[in-house]
RNA sequence: CGGGGUGUAGCUCAGCUUGGUAGAGCGCUGCUUUCGGGAAGCAGAGGUCACAGGUUCGAAUCCUGUUACCCCGACCA
């Protein structure tokens, strides 16, 4: 294209009449009021022919893909890798990341917030002002211009909109405010992996909102919070809100929205019941229903194989005060380090005693021996809710059966310690807990005053008094979203897109489109109907052996397919097949619009 | 950063142990026949065997170093 630098393009409506050689625009030349541009080519209508968009799909699995997504984003031809964790988006993979991108911003500007867009490259000085630049390890990639001014690629944005909220507003009364972007973010993970599941190079949409108080944070949260719900249903994701930990990022309460995928790489436990969801890193633990029985039966020392009764293990951590602590489970139940890292007793990067520091210490290592009572013992509820326990034993030592808390061992501080296993009872008293695998596509956070404090964002309240603000922040992984619809939404053909995301809606399939009149004329007019009404068609004109190219629209994942071949077409018929069912049928050339129109506007849930 | 693995044709891989100047399948180009589920025949194109150094008459193959990518652990949307 060759547009004329000096003018603006006309907007898509006026075009002919700056193409027309004989209508308006002479007239206007004439009168000297516009200048056209010079000979500008006729728009081109985007007839999609699959000869024309660079398919470019392969059979074999590509080595070194280990996640389903990534096989077929690489298959289909979606993406393809620069570097580690670095992805070049072809045209088909590019179409489904705007739809995703479309379907975000339509909700964002729906829901109130404004779209801005920030520079990926920050200043050091923002980073080091909220103390960033010492505290995020060396996932900040940071490097220096010419002038050797240090900066950083932009992991998130905190600290940019933050900066530009104090310069920008003053007032109380220009609150509450919501920016959003769609930009992208650099991350240099240690270990990128699974496609554009995690790189290092990613697209996100991230919000930022700023409030005089906790309230009208709280509304802008819900606000997101039932944003995020109409994003991922317009999407056709099977998905979830959880409570979720509020990592590094800091700040006070937050919900994580997950992709529900077996290969999902959190584990997230919900009511069978109740609204209860979280993060099974977070998920509440409830004590045993039932109190402690007494001790039936004196301790003693046992071979391990014939000691009866329940188990617990234990888990030596280093101690605030530099003494190792135990913490002790049933063995059924795993150690939530989550939950652990916030006791109190605990030294707060969690670290585990090493033989050294039992060595260190003058002690030997206590899984030789019962802990004294000297030993501090923090027990989650399950263990302490024990009598008559096994004690473990150092290696294929013996172990102590007939252990009891209070008699044998000192009473333990009882604590949740323990990640939730399926059947718990639900934290909200209503039925149970199952876990299911979920990718991490959103996230919501309150900051509260964490950035806006150190970078003193400040409002004039209506006492015309300075006031921090409070801030809340609010993600989506907008690449990742893709790679995690693919996982929830695949079979042993490919990709089968929800209708949201596909990169074409219905896709063209003429047997002999190059050889038979009959069919290529029909494939015309069908596809010109389509696309009148508003429908993405891709055409395959490639003359394609059938098996080769239904192979291919299948790996693709086009939701509806239309055959079209003289066979059928004799009869007055063409075939369709959607991409989920088994089958194709044949229709009546004249109810095929109708039908896929119906099935492309399925009535509102 | 630890631990492990792999770099050979566009893709997936053999060949390396035992050194002798490089192969298969798929894909690609041309022609012919085929044409409703990844066709067949014929003829072709395509590789400084990741890079550098060394050993050797001779290195894809043995040695040393470097580099890239992948997998397992700590980070994360």
């Amino acid at each position: 294209m060759q547009a004329p630098s000096a003018f603006h393009l006309p907007a898509e409506g006026n075009v002919q009449k700056y193409l027309s050689p004989h209508g308006k625009s002479s007239e206007m030349l004439r009168l000297g009021q516009v200048a056209p541009p010079p000979q500008s080519p006729p728009a081109k209508r985007p007839i999609m022919r699959a000869s024309e968009f660079h398919l470019s799909t392969t059979r074999e699995i590509p080595a070194g893909a280990e996640t389903i997504s990534h096989q077929l984003m690489l298959r289909a031809g979606m993406i393809r890798q620069l570097a580690s964790g670095l992805y070049t988006w072809l045209p088909l993979g590019l179409r489904v990341l705007r739809r995703v991108e479309q379907i975000v911003r339509e909700e964002m500007d729906r829901s109130g917030a404004l779209e801005l867009l920030m520079p990926v490259v920050q200043p050091a000085e923002l980073w080091q002002e909220s103390g960033r630049w010492e505290q995020y390890g060396p996932e900040l990639l940071r490097f220096s211009d010419r002038h050797e001014r240090p900066f950083c690629l932009g992991p998130t944005h905190e600290e940019v909109i933050t900066d530009l909220f104090r310069r920008e507003i003053r007032s109380h009364r220009q609150l509450p405010v919501n920016f959003y972007q769609i930009q992208t973010k650099f991350r240099d993970e240690i270990r990128p992996r699974f496609g554009v599941m995690r790189a290092r190079e990613f697209l996100m949409k991230d919000a930022y909102s700023f409030h005089l108080d906790k309230d009208c944070l709280d509304r802008t949260y819900q606000t997101m919070h039932a944003t995020y719900t109409r994003i991922f249903t317009r999407l056709g994701l099977n998905f979830r809100a959880v409570h979720a930990d509020s990592g590094s990022i800091g700040g006070s309460f937050s919900h994580e929205f997950h992709v529900l995928a077996d290969s999902g790489e959190d584990a997230i436990a919900f009511s069978t019941q109740g609204n209860y969801a979280a993060n099974v890193e977070l998920a509440v633990a409830l004590p045993p229903a039932d109190p402690r029985a007494a001790p039936t039966r004196p301790m003693a020392e046992v071979a391990p194989g014939t000691a009866n009764g329940p188990r617990v293990t234990v888990h030596w951590m280093m101690g605030r005060d530099g003494n190792p602590v135990g913490l002790v489970l049933r063995e059924e139940h795993s150690l939530n380090e989550i939950k652990a890292e916030k006791l109190p007793q605990l030294s707060a990067p969690l670290r585990r005693v090493t033989p050294e520091d039992w060595a260190r210490l003058g002690q030997g290592n206590p899984a030789a021996g019962l802990p004294g009572a000297d030993m501090a013992l923090i027990a989650d509820h399950a263990a302490a809710a024990l009598a008559d326990f096994v004690w473990p034993g150092h290696s294929d030592g013996p172990v102590w059966a007939g252990v009891n808390w209070g008699r044998d061992l000192p009473e333990p501080v009882v604590v949740d310690l323990r990640n939730v296993v399926p059947g718990d009872r639900s934290p909200d008293g209503e039925g149970t807990l199952e876990i299911a695998r979920g990718i991490e596509v959103g996230h919501i956070f309150q900051l509260g005053t964490k950035y806006s404090a150190a970078l003193n964002a400040q409002v004039l309240d209506e006492a015309g008094q300075n006031r921090v603000v409070t801030m809340g922040c609010y993600g989506i992984g907008v690449s990742r979203v893709v790679a995690a619809a693919i996982e929830q939404n695949h079979d042993e053909r490919g990709i089968r897109w929800p209708l949201a995301l596909a990169p074409f809606q219905v896709a063209l399939a003429p047997l002999q489109y190059t050889k038979s009149a009959a069919v290529r004329e029909a494939t015309d007019a069908l596809y010109a109907e389509l696309q009148s009404v508003g429908v993405t068609v891709l055409l395959d004109d490639r003359n394609l052996r059938p098996g080769v190219m239904f192979a291919d629209l299948e790996l693709i994942g086009i939701p509806h397919r239309i055959v079209i071949s003289e066979r059928t077409l004799s009869g007055g018929q063409v075939e369709y097949q959607a991409r989920h069912e088994e089958n194709a049928c044949l229709v009546d050339r004249a109810d095929i619009l109708p039908l896929l129109q119906s099935a492309l506007n399925p009535p509102e849930r």
